[in-house]
RNA sequence: AGGGCUAUCGCCAAGCGGUAAGGCACAGCACUUUGACUGCUGCAGUCGCUGGUUCGAAUCCAGCUAGCCCUGCCA
């Protein structure tokens, strides 16, 4: 794995591939000596399924880690019983053990904080910064002000320091059901800030944790628990995203006044978000509850399982995550750029085999019936190391329709009548002539070989201009091949006036009648090969069955052919 | 009495007072047993707008505009 190292100077060419803004602040901190190492942290909460924005801050958080010699947790901000399951802690941990960023034995949960939390509180109000307040929800709302109008002070926040350790002890008892009773950091109802206005930090919630069981019925709010949790690990640097800037005030206060030695610093970065994809929980439920996906793995979804299904690789994630870059900025990355990572990924890594999407039978005259030869094909060109494999070749095989017209338009040269072209690894083949149907569909081309020309290359030295790929008819592995496009119409944007998902009819077709190579009758779960000139392909992690694969597309290849259009 | 943040090519993104990096996308050429890959070439006379400071401004100052976030006992 390459390091991910920033500052690469190139000696040869004295460009200087600069740091991003984090990195300058922690080369700043690192040399003004407000830390001597560094910790960072991912703390997601456990309440559903990490998607391609989360890999970017498992990635950051890692990565950032890893090149100062520093250290990465493993957190669960798991403060709020009422959201989160265990089903999802599982999910998460495989999903970053999966993308390579290693914890090593830093799990923690901020569920094991309680305590300290809790002490954390009793300070706050001996101190005259906390008070309980049994205001009922709508009115804190209420007394809170809002956009344009300061907060008005709350009616409880006098009540002395013995009388909110009793109360805030009786809270902690269970005394006071859901809702009766608040703990709320003093700060300032007038702030401009409104994440100041005298906080809520404890409410009473008397339900059983995943973790901690029914040991508590009092949880601490974010603000107050992340500060803290951040402390108690050493984090030096503890990076979210843009929406908690406002927060950044509170998170400070709360490290302040508990007197925290070596405050970790918070640093908000944005959120990144691609193009034509859906990550909102409420919408994939629905698409799942509308069965237009096959759950929250469906290869069209970005959650890190789908892309997983789909056949990205955690290389192909990481190299993403590096060329979108991190800054302060909203914006939406091009998917196109996550297409390139993962084709730049695996081009050299897999094996380019044949497979028919959409077959025509393509039938030899000439070449002797019943005869069979096993051609020695390699498995990668440009990367010897993949060696080769046998593929039979007979007197009928399969190609794909596109690569037969009866009446060719201009620079088309693939198979058409009187026209040579090269199979691919074979010979240099015809066209002679080809059967219709009553519908006037092609059902069959006929051709002659070359016997002279076996490899390729007809030793008289002429050339052919088209090179297409095929399958033997007989030993060919029927297979069901997916191919996708992105869930969203790209035209018209993510969203409908109506606020409904602008939905692509097209997003996957299913291709019964493909034909493989026999060579991948036994081709695994998440295999991935390159389909020669149809694109790269995984095998179905779900649908497959021993002997019977199922190929998604995970991305096609590039191409600067388009057939003119009719007319 | 609102506050915070952001704005540089179609999309990301460097730039930190000395005269607009890079990647993706796109286009063209060459090569090609993948119309792929690879290689080469092209792609911001200008940095949201308007003023100002300066020998010099994307960078500093002022004012404006636009977008995003904040009024959970969610995170």
């Amino acid at each position: 794995m390459s390091e991910m190292k920033k500052v690469v100077v190139d000696t040869e060419e004295k460009s200087v591939v600069s740091k991003n803004f984090i990195e300058q602040i922690i080369d700043k901190d690192l040399a003004e000596g407000a830390c001597n190492t560094v910790q960072t942290r991912f703390p997601p909460e456990p309440n559903g399924y990490l998607h391609i924005g989360h890999a970017k801050s498992i990635l950051l958080n890692y990565g950032l880690a890893q090149q100062y010699g520093g250290k990465f947790n493993m957190r669960f901000d798991d403060t709020n019983p009422t959201k989160e399951k265990v089903e999802f802690v599982e999910s998460i941990k495989e999903d970053i053990k999966w993308l390579g960023a290693d914890w090593e034995d830093r799990l923690f949960f901020a569920s094991n904080y309680f305590e300290d939390m809790y002490q954390g509180a009793i300070k706050l109000i001996k101190k005259g910064k906390a008070y309980v307040s049994d205001l009922t929800a709508d009115e804190i709302r209420e007394y809170r002000g809002n956009l344009t109008q300061v907060g008005k002070k709350d009616p409880y926040s006098d009540r002395t320091v013995e009388e909110n350790l009793k109360l805030f002890e009786e809270m902690y008892e269970g005394k006071y059901a859901d809702g009766e009773k608040v703990l709320r950091a003093k700060i300032d109802m007038a702030s401009p800030n409104i994440n100041m206005r005298d906080p809520v930090i404890y409410r009473v919630a008397h339900m059983h944790h995943h973790n901690t069981g029914d040991k508590w019925c009092i949880y601490p709010m974010y603000d107050y628990a992340h500060p803290i949790e951040d402390a108690i690990e050493g984090i030096t640097h503890s990076i979210c995203t843009l929406e908690f800037e406002d927060h950044r005030p509170l998170y400070d206060w709360v490290v302040r006044e508990l007197e925290y030695e070596n405050p970790p610093k918070q640093i908000e970065f944005a959120k990144l978000y691609l193009t034509n994809v859906v990550t909102g929980k409420r919408y994939i439920k629905k698409l799942v509850e509308d069965g237009i996906v096959d759950g929250w793995d469906d290869p069209r979804l970005v959650s890190i399982a789908a892309l997983r299904r789909r056949g990205f690789t955690p290389e192909s994630i990481k190299l993403f995550v590096e060329l979108c870059g991190v800054s302060k900025s909203n914006s939406s990355v091009d998917y196109a750029m996550l297409e390139y990572c993962i084709r730049e990924d695996l081009k050299l890594k897999k094996p380019r085999v044949m497979a028919i999407l959409d077959p025509i039978k393509l039938v030899i005259d000439n070449y002797p019936e019943g005869q069979t030869e096993m051609l020695d094909v390699p498995n990668n060109l440009e990367n010897e190391a993949l060696g080769s494999r046998k593929v039979p070749f007979g007197k009928e095989l399969y190609i794909e329709r596109d690569d037969f017209m009866e009446e060719p338009p201009k620079k088309y040269f693939r198979l058409f009548p009187d026209n040579e072209v090269r199979l691919m690894n074979a010979y240099f083949v015809k066209c002679t002539s080809f059967i219709k149907d009553e519908s006037g569909k092609v059902v069959e081309v006929h051709c002659t070989y070359d016997p002279d020309s076996k490899g390729g290359n007809s030793p008289d030295g002429r050339k052919v201009k088209g090179t297409i790929h095929w399958v033997p008819a007989k030993e060919a592995l029927k297979a069901e091949v997916r191919l996708y496009e992105n869930i969203i119409d790209e035209e018209k944007g993510v969203y409908n006036e109506d606020g409904s998902l602008n939905l692509n009819p097209n997003s996957l077709v299913i291709l019964k009648d493909s034909y493989v190579e026999p060579a991948l009758k036994d081709a695994k779960a998440y295999e991935s090969f390159q389909f020669v000139r149809n694109g790269f392909f995984c095998v179905d992690s779900k649908d497959s069955k021993d002997g019977a694969p199922v190929f998604n597309r995970i991305v096609s290849l590039k191409s600067s052919f388009v057939l003119p259009k009719e007319n």
